[in-house]
DNA sequence: TGCAAAATTGTAAGCGCTTACAGTTGGTTT
DNA sequence: AAACCAACTGTAAGCGCTTACAATTTTGCA
């Protein structure tokens, strides 16, 4: 199978017997095209088989026909399933999806964001899921002509489309409180380095709130980081079990965390909910089995939803009035690691 | 902050005082460059603060600096180990990854594989995950001037790496064999649509020779399709657990699989090992806690290690000897879900 | 029916980079 | 010292597509 010449927009041109650059507006669906030429052009492109080469496209000015995707990292299951639907939805229009993973480094973030022109010159468009930007990289990238659109956050000058997450951990938070406990720990969404995904923060502050508003105080040692993974939540769980002041209730911020919990209050003897009530927050397929009690969100809506408002920006630039916010909404999910204060 | 021209080789080739050619191939290192014009080109581009154009080299025959990282699907728990280690493989080499998630459809993976000149048009390189190719599109793909490198996939022209799944999924069967079971289920890795992720054909096979070498036969209905996900092999089974033949013990060709039976046991009063021993493949972080016997394998680095194969081959396409192909080690874990027959 | 305005279509100049091929330069060889 | 070479460097022709701007055809109306 020899390796033929490609067919070029010329070629179409040729066999459709219009110019180069009305085929080109035709294929591109301009208005100032007649249907029939419209038709021709179709036509001949497709017994040709015709592919336009993106390359040459994004040099003479046009579109990459990509975008990014962009994560704190890839591996947790909010975000395999967050990729995996908006991957979908930009397959199905055409899109190619470039995947960054910023691996919960600062230093990576830094380096994706401080040259916005490099990435501009590869995609067209961004999705961002639950990247915690600064204010400086929110404005660099809105000033960068890249078409934008994020998952879980919160006042940004684009599309967005998320759960309230600080309003989640409340629930979260408060159904322990309701339960009776006032000594109470939490598993952040926070990295042991110090980084933290976006919707960690506010998750946090949702969870100080509901103490703040019961009048109670969290004891710093009980703020502990676990990150979004089993291992983390078992390390942070460990770390709390070692404190003298064992707290009767705890949260973790997602719940592979409180996976990890469980975990290590097993290896102590310990379970939930006889020793500690123990909450998380997503609904990990896996949770319905440990009976783990949670606040469910939809994970796969989010992704899809915010790659479809990314796809409509992208179709339609022009359409520039006042970015969209849809927030999606959450449910409290009681099952088997809480129970009330004895 | 104005959005300024763009710096182009031309400006480079001005500040340092070379022509645009000889900066071009100082640029990227051709042989055939003074050391003192290397110099001299290096430090005008760190002046100017220069970034090649991926466009524009593409299009004039160069690299697009992309390559795509393909899986059966995203979400998986695999997948997603895998596909964030190559990712940070790629990454640090510098080359963008373009995720395509065949999402267990043939009609995507014969979109993709069926036009791989549109591929090659925006990728010099594809990273192959458990993909299950025919003969036609791996000879295709072997012609389409890709560089190729694959986890999992034997018989293949071009560098691969992987475990034995035959042989994996042998040592699981065998294991439940040496525990005195002979009527035995298995939860396959194909998905209900039919469609098959490759490791799942050999893992089954290994479940099959196993038998075989036991001169014992297995009964099509204990052969199901369970996919790799939880809620599949709860499907999976509870549709055994309505079989009027209980097997004694079950193979789930991964442990999420596995996690999902668990959970159907449960759901039908029963459990494992107490019921029917239950061995899965995979070790995924849950399976400790969950007691699940597995055999486990090295995900991570099959997806780091074939990454960086690949990344070797891009760098240098003239090392064109045979295909590499390297097998990792599998280990049986015994955990609490497996035990004698009684 | 005739002419300006509107709608289409065509011409041609790049976009920034790679590369075949044609110089240059300076050291060797005879 | 003339003739050669090897090692560099420069010239210029594209790669396939977009897009001002010009040219042409239609259409709308008086």
């Amino acid at each position: 199978m020899a390796r033929a010449r490609r067919t070029t927009i010329a070629d179409v041109a040729l066999l459709s017997g219009l110019s180069i650059c009305t085929v080109s507006r035709a294929l591109r669906n301009l208005s100032n095209v007649s249907d029939k030429a419209q038709a021709q052009v179709a036509d001949a492109a497709q017994k040709l088989g015709y592919k336009a080469s993106s390359a040459a496209a994004r040099l003479a000015g046009g579109s990459t026909g990509a975008i990014a995707i962009v994560a704190p990292s890839a591996t947790s299951w909010f975000f395999a399933q967050a990729v995996e639907a908006a991957e979908e939805v930009f397959a199905d229009s055409g899109w190619d999806c470039v995947l960054i993973s910023l691996r919960n480094k600062p230093s990576v973030r830094k380096k994706v964001f401080g040259d916005l022109d490099a990435l501009a010159q590869r995609v067209d468009g961004v999705l961002l899921l639950n990247v915690d930007l600064d204010a400086e990289e929110i404005s660099d990238l809105e000033a960068s002509g890249l078409a934008v659109a994020s998952v879980g956050m919160s006042r940004v000058p684009w599309d967005n489309v998320g759960i309230d997450d600080e309003h989640a951990a409340w629930t979260a938070t408060n159904h322990l409180l309701e339960l009776g406990h006032w000594e109470l720990a939490v598993l952040t969404g926070h990295e042991m380095d110090g980084t933290s995904v976006l919707s960690s923060r506010d998750r946090l502050t949702g969870f100080r709130r509901a103490l703040a508003e019961s009048d109670l105080t969290v004891h710093p040692d009980l703020v502990v980081a676990a990150g979004s993974t089993i291992e983390g939540g078992r390390r942070a769980m460990t770390e709390i079990l070692a404190n003298r002041d064992m707290p009767t209730a705890v949260f973790a911020a997602c719940d592979e965390a409180g996976f990890g919990a469980l975990m290590a209050l097993r290896e102590h003897g310990r379970n939930a909910p006889k020793d500690v009530s123990l909450i998380g927050l997503d609904d990990h397929p896996m949770s319905w089995f440990m009976g783990l009690s949670t606040v469910a969100q939809p994970v796969a809506d989010q992704g899809a939803f915010a790659a479809n408002l990314l796809c409509e920006r992208l179709a339609d630039p022009s359409a520039h009035d006042r970015a969209a916010r849809h927030m999606l909404g959450v449910k409290l999910i009681e099952r088997k690691t809480t129970r009330h204060k004895r």
